[in-house]
Parts: C-alpha cells; structure tokens; sequence
RNA sequence: GGGCGUUUAGCUCAGCUGGGAGAGCGCUACCCUUACAAGGUAGAUGUCGGGGGUUCAAUCCCCUCAACGCCCACCA
C-alpha cells in the first residue's frame, strides 16, 4: 500500500524556529499567568554584559534556564523569567575608548566625560539589543517587558538608595588603603578581580649599610627592587637573635641613601629570604599593615599609569619592569648586589586588563561586609537557599566567613557615579539618593559629585531587587514586587558564585530580610573537547549561533541539556550537536510516519478492554519516563531528563512500537486501524510534551498537527504527570521476552550470514503458555521484524530439530532448521560460547546462595534476587545443553 | 601552604542510601527493508588510577599513594 507523505524528509529547523518564536511573543506566552499551582516560579537571568557576543557559556545558561521555565510553566507555576543586560563598567568603557581611539585618536579626558558618556550610550543602544537577537535565536522564553539595564532609572535609584542607607548606617567608608591600582584601567579594582599568575622573576640580594655601625650591613633580598625608592624601614623579627640588637638602628636604603629605622616585627618569618624585610608601605599589602603597626610613613612612587613619579628620579617616567633593569643597574654599580636568583613568582594580575595590578595607596570608598556576610551564611546553613550541587555551597562559604572590606569605587566614568557630594565651602560631605541644591550644612551652592563610579558588582548584587523594581513604590506595583521576589531559583557558573552570588545574597537579604532565591543551580563551565576553556586567544571559542544555524537551536539544546547535570566541566565536541541533531530528525521522522494516519484517529483513548498489548506496553514505559523526567528536572538534572527521553524515543517507541504498528496500520482490520492510528497520536502528543522544555521548536512544530485547535500552543499546555493506574508489570514482562525473541531470531540470522530478504522457518520452544499464546497471536508480527514465514510453538516436552541453528534465551529455545546450509561447528561453538559465559554468571550467584554469611546477613529482598537470578541462569544452561544434544 | 574536585569501554561522561558495570559518540560486519543512510539489524571492547582496610558483599564507605584540574592565601 503506498502512503501518501507530504512532509519534508528532514526537519527544517529555521522555518520552525523562526515562526514558533513569533508565535510565541504573539501569544504572549512568555508572561507571566497563574496556574494550577497557585505559586509563582521566577527565575533571574545573569545579565550578560553589554560588550558581549554571546558565548557557550551564555548558551548553557539560556539553555538550562529555559528548559527550567518551560518545565515549571507547564506544570501550572506562575512562571516569569526576568532578562536584561550589564553595563559591565570596565570592559565596556575599555572598549568605546579603543574605539575611539582607533577612530579619532582621542582618549576620553580629550572628548570630557559628558561627551564620552554619550559615545558609550550611543554605542550601547547600537550594539545592546545584538545580544536579545541572539538570546531569540536560541528561543529562549522570558518576559522580555521585564527586560532591565543595570543603567536604567529603577536600578540607578535602587543603587543611590542602598548605596545612602549604608552610608547612613556607617557600613561605608572612604579611606587612604592599600588596593590593586591597575594600571591600564587607571583605576582600583576589588580583590576579587586580581588573577595571580605564574611569572618568572628573580631575588635580588641587596646591601644595606647600618648608620650607627659602619662595618655591619643587613643582607635583604627582594623580588621587587625598585621599590626600594619608598621604603620606609627595615624589619625584623624581634626574637631573631642574628638581628635583634640592630632594633631600633638605622639602616641606609642604597642608592637613594636615605635613613630608614631598622624595627622589631611579628610579620618576620625569620625562616624566609634573609630575615630581614625591607618595608616598603605604600606598595605592598604586608608592609602597609606593618607600616600601620610601626607608625610609618607611605610613599607613594607610582604615578596612575604604574609609571614612576619623581619620588623615584633615578627611573622617573619608566614602567616597572624598566625600572627594574635600571635599578639593577646602578645597584650593580654600587656594589650593592649581592645575588641575583631566578625565581617563580605569583604576580596579580587585572581580570580584565591583564595587566600587572600595582599595590597603591589611594582614597577609596570601601563597604564593611562583616555582618552582610554573616547572614548570608546562615541563610545557606539555614536551608533557606540551597546549592545544586551541594557541594558548592564550599566556595560560598570560603569567601564569605572569612570576609574582606570590599573596595567598591573606580575610577572610571562609565557606571553610577558614587552619590556623594562635597562641599567647597566648607567641609561637609554627604550621601543623597537625589541631586542636592545646596550643601546639607552651609547650604552653599558650590559643591561637586564624586567622581567615582561603583564597582559593578555593587549593582549587579542589587539585580533581584531592581529588575522587579525596587525601590520605586510604583514600578514595584507595576511589576509584582511581592508576588515575584523571592526568586525560586538562579542559573549560573561557578566562576561568579563571589563576584554575584554572594552579593546578591548579603544585599538582598539585607534590605529584605530574605534570600533573593531559593535554589542555586551551578552549571558547569563549556570547554572546548580537550577540555581547554574556550578562549579567543586559542581560537578554540564555538559561536552558539554558529551551531544554531548549522544544526538547529533543538540540537544544540538538547546537546547542552544532555551535557549538563552536577559535573563541573562540559566538554563539547560539535560532533555531539550533530548526533542530537540526528535524534531532532529522528523524531521528525517518527512523526512523519505517524502523520498520514492522523485523520484515522480519535482524541479520546478508547475503553482499556480494547488496548492491545503493545498498547498497555507502550503507555506504561511512557509512563515510567515521565515520572523520572519530572524527578530530573525538579533537581535540575538536565543529563538525566534528556537520557531518559532519548532512550524511549529510540529504543522503545520507533524501534518497537512504531514497527510493531506497521502490520495493523497496513492491515485490513478497520477498527485496529483506528484505535492503533489513535494510540500513536496520544503517544506523540506525550512525547512533544515531554521533550519541549529542551526541544521546543520541533515539539511545538510537530503539536501544530496533533492539536485541532490552533489556539493551544504546546508551550502551554500542562506537563504529562505520573499515572499510576498505567503502570503494568506483566506487560512489561511479556513484551521484554517477546522482544528477547525477536531478538533472538534476527541474532541466529546474523550469525549466518542471512539475508534480510531470506525469509525463515522458526521452532520456539517454550513453557511460559502465556508467552506462547502471545507470540502465536504476534506470528504477523515476527513476519515484520525478523522475516519469519513459518514457525511453531510448542512446550519444552517435545522433541527438538536436529542440527539446526539455535539459540536459548532464559525462557525460550529458538530453532531455525537450516541443515545443510549452515557451519555446524561454528553453532556448536557458538551455543558453547554462550554456555560459558552463562556457567560464569551462574557460579556468581551459585557461590552466594552457598555462602552462609551471605543467607544470614544480606536482606530477604537480595536474597530473593539472587534466588531468581540463579533459577534463570539454570533454565538457561539447561536449554543450552537441549540446543547442544540436537548435534549430537 | 589551605581547601575543593577528578581518575569507570578508543573519546565524553552517568552510576542515587554498598548486592547484576552503563549511555552517547566512535568502531566492526551485513543491509538503499515502503518514517528516517541525519537510517536499520547484529556485534566487539573495561584488573571501575595503584595499594591496604571495613563488610557476607566495595566502582560506591575508611586509610594511603599517584596523576591531573580548579579555587583561596602567600611568596623576603
């Protein structure tokens, strides 16, 4: 029977893609609507940075997080997932300025910063909605009214309110500190932001002459020794006995000769170097606390380009490591280089600059998390925000018990300015949520800003507060402050669990008094298949939209989903995309043989008495896998829900049911016809349910034809729910040994060399009379699967063939008579084969059950098994010796 | 130096509270069989990093060694 089939022969995923997503937005099935659950679900997406192509990073997140949306959608949550975008302070204006530079070689201080504000702005608006583009592309479902810039109004007050509560309260403060100048940047950045990193230096070993005591001098070695221009004393320590009479002398710093106090101090390791320390306070972390302890004096030799400044006229204008060459120099030419050792040296360097950061002291504005990160920890210890994995919750709390004051201006134009004013006029210096008129004590008009702007950190930390639109009593109204916050769950890498997670726990439970979300689902980090991070210097980077346009957004998708679970890495090959785009079209398949019998078939499932076998089989395995799916995706196993699918897909339902379809749906029997035509279509229905919180073009695409009313889209329709009354154990057990038949039949046929078109006579022998009965009614069906044109049932009492080829499965011998044309040897040895590695398996268990120790210790339900398993493997030897005798 | 993690089939990895070693990709043979060659059928492959211990029983728990990776701290 020809059957007409006017679907294309491979899924076409652009035209899918591209008409579902519009359908999407049309409908309006992104926003939020209540739901049978009667909850809401919202998820926080990590704001990407306004600078960025998208990454594979960013495609895992949008990947994960939808498939989390949908899933909750569908089950009757209340779902919002909030995007936007981050003005990424640094890197952003590092780039315009670039720009600019390439194009009018003027650096920002030439434009002023009004003007160069507006160049970024302008530069924002143009590349900033690139990133929506890509995220669509890749179908993500969120709200996109609730798209937010960490720059717009809400989050610029959300930023001024925190920032002037803290104020208030104490908690910031400004300071002349010790922090990492970078010098690219021109500005301080956190700790957080230095990357140390592996450079090879040298010790210098220097000379240092003792004022009081001519004939002494201190050996003191160094990897830094230009530095020596701001030192401020030698040091120590005091219960060294080579060194502790020269306390309190006066040691003369070589070629600047100046007289520096020789003192006493615990931070000495008298093991290291030489014992001896020269203490330079303004560029090293160590010394400026020993300088605090000491009372001594900062010099600062550096100018903001890490250039060195006339406190250091010997290398006046030269970088550091010129510098050095030319200390090295003249030390050399004093005779006061002792030694000079190669070294390793961990050096920091700027996470975005890549620069070496230079130790400096400046004013900086500082918040004191002691208490924020207190809490934040209990609000983990507590349960009230949980890890998935657990196990990071170790780095949470490594960072947070053991918090630093957190250095959170820079100096860079490009973020929100520090909402601090003062005053010429006299000396008043103030915090205000908005712009002042006059000064808060003189009333004075003359009074300027800050220049400074915050860390972006600090705004991003604020993110589940402003993005629903706190603190404007309004927007938070508008935008469903107290239904939505807390979050439910936050997406993310591990590499930001500090930078943001972190934040956004201390900030959001300090203005709130609740953790921002319940749930962290870290995911792993995508690297290259060797396991390299993806990087534009090896140029091993993979471009999502590259693989979107190559194999489908469903592909890449459902490679991501299958990648990713509690591991830490994901190692992508494209050849992985390829093979699940070959399940995407696999599926399609299935459903193009299943579309021409679509009109045969009804909505409802008829009564259960009209079910056949395969139907009950079918259901029930569907079943199983939606229960496992739904288990999977609660705790954000996206590896297992996406195996779990892709194995019924494959080896249940197109391997096995749609085959076992064929012989009703070509057949004459009309009323088989229609119930098989409307067990599929349920089926399908299921399946595209089931698969579209990972592949959801192709689902909602293959629904379109499942579904009458062109209204419903899959995107909202409910999530298929456990249902017990379809479990059936005997079914199961039936179909597993009609397909260990099957099986069976085509194995024989393989091992000798038979051609699919010969068709064959089949013995079965066997004692199971339900078993038989059933495959007596499926002989049509054995015709279908393994070519079998004639064959008999019978019980293990009648006398078997001789000399044919033969098999034993546990329950069953099979015998293809085929004497004369087949190797007898090669059966004997193949049924001897068999027979060993069945003994093998059976003295396993045989050895058990004779174990005493095993049969009184190990529980009744393992013992049971073992009982089983040892009367199957018997069975089985036994069949084998049978199959043996008919050579005989 | 402190902490975390990894080591299972050629590759990438899964294996929950101990009780049959698994998946995908790749590989081999045969097949263009009327949903699909982006396919089908059949098949091969592991001293579960080494050693020791606990247990009736260890890939799983404990100790130890080794290799690799990451994070933090520090480097006179």
């Amino acid at each position: 029977m020809e059957i007409e089939n006017n679907l294309p022969k491979t899924f076409d995923p652009k035209s899918a893609e591209d008409k579902w997503y519009s359908k999407w937005l049309e409908s309006k099935s992104f926003k939020p609507k209540a739901g049978k659950q009667g909850k809401t679900f919202t998820v926080l997406m990590p704001p990407p940075n306004v600078t960025g192509k998208l990454h594979m990073g960013h495609a895992l997140d949008a990947t994960t997080q939808d498939a989390v949306i949908r899933y909750k959608r569908m089950k009757g949550f209340e779902t919002l997932w909030i995007p936007g975008t981050d003005h990424a302070g640094i890197s952003t204006q590092a780039v315009v300025e670039k720009l600019i530079w390439k194009q009018e070689k003027k650096n920002r201080h030439d434009l002023g910063r009004e003007e160069f504000l507006r160049r970024v702005w302008e530069w924002k608006e143009q590349y900033g909605s690139e990133i929506v583009n890509q995220q669509q592309k890749m179908g993500v479902s969120c709200d996109w009214d609730y798209s937010t810039f960490t720059l717009d109004e809400v989050p610029n007050k959300a930023v001024k309110k925190f920032f002037v509560m803290l104020f208030n309260e104490g908690l910031i403060y400004q300071s002349d500190y010790i922090v990492n100048w970078d010098p690219i940047l021109q500005s301080a950045i956190s700790d957080a932001e230095v990357e140390h990193k592996e450079v090879k230096g040298f010790f210098y070993y220097l000379r240092y002459k003792v004022k009081e005591d001519p004939n002494m001098e201190l050996i003191i070695a160094t990897t830094r020794p230009e530095t020596i221009f701001a030192d401020t004393a030698v040091a120590v320590n005091p219960d060294d006995e080579r060194f502790k009479d020269l306390i309190g002398k006066t040691a003369i710093i070589p070629i600047c000769n100046r007289e520096v106090p020789i003192i006493g101090d615990e931070h000495v390791d008298i093991e290291k170097g030489t014992g001896c320390l020269k203490v330079t306070p303004g560029h090293d972390f160590n010394d400026f606390e020993i300088g605090k302890r000491n009372g001594l004096p900062i010099i600062n030799i550096l100018n903001k380009d890490g250039t060195f400044n006339k406190l250091a006229p010997e290398i006046e204008g030269l970088k550091p490591k010129d510098a050095r060459a030319e200390v090295e120099r003249i030390l050399t030419e004093l005779d006061a280089l002792v030694e000079k050792k190669e070294h390793m040296n961990s050096v920091g360097h700027g996470q975005r600059s890549d620069e070496i950061v230079e130790p400096m002291v400046s004013k900086q504005w500082f918040l004191n998390t002691t208490e924020m990160s207190r809490v934040a920890v209990e609000a983990v210890e507590s349960g009230e925000m949980t890890f998935f994995p657990k196990g990071w919750e170790n780095t949470y709390f490594a960072w947070l018990k053991n918090p630093k004051d957190w250095c959170i201006s820079r100096q860079l134009w490009w973020g929100h300015q520090i909402p601090v004013y003062y005053c010429k006029s006299c000396d008043a210096k103030w915090a205000a949520e908005t712009d002042p008129s006059e000064c808060v004590e003189c009333r004075g008009k003359d009074f300027f800003q800050d220049p400074d702007v915050l860390d972006t950190w600090f705004s991003s930390g604020l993110w589940p507060l402003s993005t629903l639109g706190w603190p404007d009593e309004k927007v938070m109204a508008e935008k469903g402050f107290d239904k939505f916050y807390p979050n439910e769950t936050l997406i993310t890498g591990f590499d930001i669990i500090f930078f943001w997670v972190a934040r956004m726990m201390m900030m959001g439970m300090k203005v709130t008094g609740k953790a921002p979300f319940a749930h962290t689902y870290i995911h792993a980090i995508v690297r290259d298949k060797q396991g390299r991070k993806m990087s534009k210097s090896l140029g091993n980077g993979i471009d999502p939209l590259d693989m979107v346009a190559q194999y489908g957004a469903d592909a890449m998708r459902f490679t991501l989903a299958a990648g990713s679970g509690y591991n830490r890495d994901l190692n992508l090959d494209p050849e992985r995309i390829e093979g699940y785009r070959n399940f995407v079209n696999k599926l399609w398949n299935a459903f193009r043989f299943v579309h021409p019998f679509l009109d045969k078939a009804k909505d409802e499932l008829p009564v259960k008495s009209e079910w056949h076998l395969h139907d009950k089989w079918i259901l029930a395995e569907l079943n199983t896998v939606s229960k496992h799916m739904n288990e999977a995706f609660d705790v954000y196993r996206f590896d297992d829900a996406s195996a779990e699918i892709y194995a019924f897909v494959y080896d249940k339902f197109c391997s096995w049911y749609i085959e076992l379809s064929k012989n009703i749906l070509y057949g004459e029997d009309e009323k088989a016809k229609i119930i098989r035509a409307t067990m599929l279509k349920y089926c399908f229905r299921k399946i595209v349910n089931l698969l579209h919180p990972i592949v959801p073009f192709i689902t909602e695409e293959i629904w379109s034809y499942l579904e009458t009313d062109s209204k419903r889209l899959l995107i909202s329709e409910e999530y298929v729910e456990f249902d017990k009354s379809l479990e059936n154990d005997d079914v199961r057990e039936m179909m597993n040994k009609f397909i260990d038949i099957t099986t069976g039949i085509r194995n024989i046929r393989s091992s000798v060399n038979m051609k699919p078109k010969d068709e064959i006579d089949v013995k079965l022998f066997t004692d199971d009379k339900k078993l038989a009965k059933f495959v007596y009614e499926s002989r049509h069906f054995l015709k279908d699967l393994a070519n079998v044109k004639s064959g008999t049932i019978r019980n293990k009492e009648q006398d078997r063939p001789k000399k044919s080829a033969s098999l034993a499965t546990a329950h069953t011998e099979i015998f293809i008579p085929l004497e004369g044309i087949i190797d007898l040897n090669e059966q004997v040895n193949r049924i001897k084969k068999d027979m060993e590695k069945t003994q093998a398996e059976y003295k396993k268990v045989e050895s058990k059950l004779n174990n005493q120790n095993f049969m009184a210790n190990a529980p009744e339900e393992v013992r049971a098994e073992v009982n089983e398993k040892a009367k199957m493997y018997q069975d089985k030897l036994q069949s084998l010796n049978t199959l043996l005798d008919s050579f005989m």
